[in-house]
RNA sequence: GUCCGGUUCGUCUAGGGGUUAGGACACCGCCCUUUCACGGCGGCAACACGGGUUCAAAUCCCGUACCGGAUACCA
C-alpha cells in the first residue's frame, strides 16, 4: 500500500516547536517511503474546525514556517472545515444506523475559569467511579428522539459506546495500547449548533485522504481509542498509529506560548538567522537517533559542501535523515527544550559545525 | 481521583543480562589562530529509589517516588 501522512496542525497560533517535529518526522517518512515507493505523499491539513479560536494569520504563520522548513506538501492543502457538511453526513449516518444518539442536554455555559482546571477538578471529583454510560438520552426511542428534534429541540450527535469490551492498537512507538470502553466517554460527534468535532472530523478525512500512518505526538494517544471507535462504527479499518515523545520545558513542564513565550515558535529561531538544515537536525534529533552505524558512514559521507571547512558532528542534512529515517527509531521518553543553559543557537548552527558565510 | 505513558552525564542521546556505560552539544584546560557561529587534543560528568529473578541487572519482574499526557458540545 502507498504511504499517505499527513501533518494536521490547527491554526490557533503559530507554528510551535513540537508541531514542527510532528510536521518533521511526517515528512521523513513519507519521504523515505518514497525512496521505495514514488507514489509516497507527504499532505498537510489545517485543522479549523474550532471556528472560534482558528485564525488566517495563524494559518499563514504554519505556512511560512513549513516553507522555511523546506516541507512542501504533495497535494493541495486540504481545510477541514471545508468538509463539515461530509463529518455532518457521517454523524447522521451513524445516528440513523443506531451507533450514535441524539443527546439533549443544555449546553453546559462556558465558565470564566480556566477550561483546564474545570474539567481537572471535575474529573477528581467524581473519582473513578463516573459511569460513562449514565446518559438519560443514550436510550431514548427512536421516535422520541425524532419528535423533539422535529419540534427544534436543540441536540448534539453522541456516539454510543459499547458497554463492554476495549479499544486495542499496537502503536509503531509505544506498542501494544488498550483502554476499556469504561473509560472512554460517548464523545460528542457533532455539536448542537452542527459544527463537527474534532475526533469525527479527523477521522473522516483521515479516511477520504487515504491516510495510511497518523504520526502525531502522544497527546493524542487518549484521542486514538476514540478514533478507532469511530472508524469501526464507520466500519472502516483504520491506519497505523505512531505517537511521537513530548518535548517539555526545562523541569519537564509542558512547553506552553503562555509561560515560556516566543522560544516555542519556530519563526523566532528563523529571524534569528538559524539556519532550516541545523534546526531540522536539531528537531530529528529530538525523540529520534539513527542507527548507530549507518549513521557514521552517512555523516562522514555526506553534503561536502556543507561541511567544508567544518567538523562533523551529529549533522544530517535533509536527505541523510530521510535516508536513516525508520519509525521504530523513536523512542518513549519526552525530550526537554533547553533554552534557559543551552542557547538554540549553539544547539544548531555552531554546535552542528555550519557556518551561514 | 481514574486511565495511559515516562525516568542513562547539565542537555540531546546510544546501549536493553557480563561494556573501562559510547557519542554529540555545553563546560574546563591546552593548541591553532578566522579574535563569540572555524578546527585539533585532553578533561569533568549519568543508569531515580527499594525489593525480586539470575552465577551476573543500567538492561527482565514487582513496588515506591517524581514528571508528563488524557479525562471538553478544544484541537
Amino acid at each position: 500500500m502507498t504511504t499517505r501522512v499527513r501533518f494536521a496542525p490547527s491554526p490557533t497560533g503559530y507554528l510551535h516547536i513540537g508541531s514542527a517535529r510532528t510536521a518533521l518526522f511526517n515528512y521523513l517518512f513519507a519521504r523515505h517511503a518514497k525512496l521505495s515507493d514514488a507514489d509516497s505523499k507527504f499532505l498537510l491539513r489545517i485543522e479549523d474546525t474550532d471556528i472560534a479560536r482558528s485564525t488566517d494569520e495563524s494559518t499563514r504563520s504554519i505556512l511560512e514556517g513549513m516553507e522555511w522548513l523546506g516541507f512542501a506538501p504533495d497535494e493541495e492543502i486540504v481545510f477541514q472545515s471545508n468538509n463539515a457538511d461530509k463529518h455532518r453526513a457521517a454523524a447522521n449516518r451513524l445516528l440513523a444506523e443506531g451507533k450514535a444518539y441524539r443527546d439533549f442536554t443544555p449546553k453546559e455555559q462556558p465558565t470564566d475559569a480556566s477550561v483546564k482546571e474545570t474539567i481537572k477538578e471535575r474529573a477528581r471529583a467524581q473519582g473513578g467511579a463516573k459511569n460513562m454510560r449514565d446518559n438519560q438520552y443514550r436510550e431514548l426511542s427512536a421516535v422520541e428522539s425524532e419528535t423533539r428534534a422535529a419540534n427544534g429541540e436543540p441536540f448534539a450527535i453522541r456516539l454510543k459506546v459499547p458497554e463492554m469490551g476495549k479499544t486495542s492498537f499496537e502503536d509503531k512507538v509505544y506498542g501494544l495500547q488498550e483502554r476499556n470502553y469504561e473509560e472512554t466517554e460517548d464523545l460528542v460527534l457533532l455539536r448542537s449548533d452542527g459544527h463537527p468535532l474534532y475526533n469525527l472530523a479527523v477521522v473522516c478525512d483521515d479516511i477520504e485522504m487515504e491516510i495510511t500512518h497518523v504520526i502525531r505526538g502522544q497527546d493524542h494517544l487518549t484521542n486514538t481509542h476514540k478514533q478507532i471507535l469511530i472508524y469501526e462504527a464507520l466500519g472502516v479499518k483504520h491506519p497505523e498509529f505512531a505517537h511521537l515523545p513530548l518535548i517539555l520545558a526545562p523541569g519537564g513542564k509542558k512547553l506552553s506560548k503562555r509561560i515560556h513565550g516566543e522560544i516555542v515558535s519556530m519563526t523566532t529561531y528563523r529571524d534569528a538567522g538559524f539556519l532550516p538544515v541545523a534546526f531540522r537536525n536539531f528537531l530529528a534529533l529530538m525523540g529520534w537517533s539513527p542507527d548507530g552505524n549507518q549513521y557514521a558512514a552517512e555523516v562522514t559521507s555526506g553534503n561536502e559542501k556543507i561541511r567544508e571547512n567544518a567538523h562533523v558532528g551529529e549533522l544530517m542534512n535533509l536527505n541523510e535523515l530521510v535516508a536513516n529515517f525508520s519509525l521504530d527509531r523513536i523512542h518513549r521518553s519526552p525530550a526537554i527544550f533547553n533554552f534557559d543553559s543551552n542557547n538554540p543557537k549553539r544547539c544548531t548552527n555552531r554546535s552542528h559545525g555550519i557556518g551561514q558565510g
